[in-house]
DNA sequence: GCCCGCATGTAACTGGTTACATGATTGT
DNA sequence: ACAATCATGTAACCAGTTACATGCGGGC
């Protein structure tokens, strides 16, 4: 299978944005949802198969590779409205960096240290990604109604970041009252 | 299967801070490890018995139910440590609030609206959770040697459900300017 | 005697990723 | 001609969850 509603959502979402081939499509699901949703290549076209067997989107052009592209209908957008509302399903959490760091009596200080930096660059990296969409975001009047939203999205980034580089900066501080072993 | 060296890595940190029986060891990862990190039920005993077969933990106790507790051995030290050092494996994202946010102008300003505050309760939960949870670790002294690191790692909570707590204030605010259909 | 919580495990299923296979178009 | 990129799909695999099956021990 590899076909969830999750997945539906996602595909359905991007396409009542515009129109859209299945390699479009994937391309905007990294670089504009890419910061908070994800869907791996071998899900998107199972996706746009069921979903076109169900009506909700239709291909332009032929079969044959190369050129169709893919328009939500309004029975897909009714879709669409139907999956938003659904109630978000929990993720079951798995933080890589903090499960190290509780462990980090075992791992030793330095170590811990060195994913701490890590962690802060990283943020800081994405903090000047976020600036950047942000400005780029208010410069397109054709969005004008869905941007407020997508400000949204880019502002809970924003918050993220910093919030993990003052994490960061405090604890790298409080590693250094510990003795290191 | 069932058995990856992250279900090894959070069994073996577990039972490095002291022996249990396979139950107690999933109340710990929930109870403990629970706000960032998570292990099925049906992982732990596949994963406990790979590490008894690679001598990595031993059972005390009979084999028959109900009583054998499991602990760690030098070999299963080394290998957390090991299994520590190992960089950490990216998790693709998957925020349900963040897309339905992005898609708002669909679903509407007012589901929106109630989407974030529930996202804020939640976090104001957490917050108290963690303020609870700092006070509670900072008053067991045998476990001081590792009590900095989980102190960091309940920081990273705390930072983390500010955050978000400031973010729905904002937006919500920002809501307001929208038109609301 | 019965129910509940502790305890150990297995099997089936689902969701998701990766790698593979294929071919058209465009630019150099 | 050759490489890179656009484009569409499938198959195999893996990780993780859920539900099921079983039994002991203690309290009501």
């Amino acid at each position: 299978m590899g076909r969830s509603s999750q997945t539906d959502m996602a595909v359905l979402g991007a396409l009542s944005i515009e129109p859209m081939t299945g390699y479009a499509l994937r391309e905007a699901i990294r670089n504009v949802l890419g910061h908070f949703w994800s869907e791996s290549f071998g899900q998107i076209y199972p996706a746009l198969a069921g979903l076109e067997a169900d009506g909700h989107v239709t291909r332009q052009g032929s079969t044959r590779p190369g050129s169709s592209t893919f328009t939500i209908t309004a029975s897909g957008r009714r879709r669409l409205r139907e999956l938003l509302s659904q109630p978000i399903q929990p993720v079951p959490p798995r933080n890589g960096l903090l499960i190290r760091l509780f462990f980090g009596h075992t791992l030793g200080v330095e170590a811990c240290r060195s994913l701490i930096m890590q962690a802060r660059e990283q943020a800081a990296q994405q903090l000047r990604e976020y600036e950047a969409l942000a400005a780029q975001t208010a410069g397109e009047p054709q969005y004008a109604d869905a941007a407020p939203f997508w400000q949204l999205t880019i502002s809970a980034g924003r918050h993220s970041a910093q919030a993990a580089i003052a994490w960061a900066d405090e604890s790298l501080a409080a590693l250094d009252a510990v003795p290191s072993a």
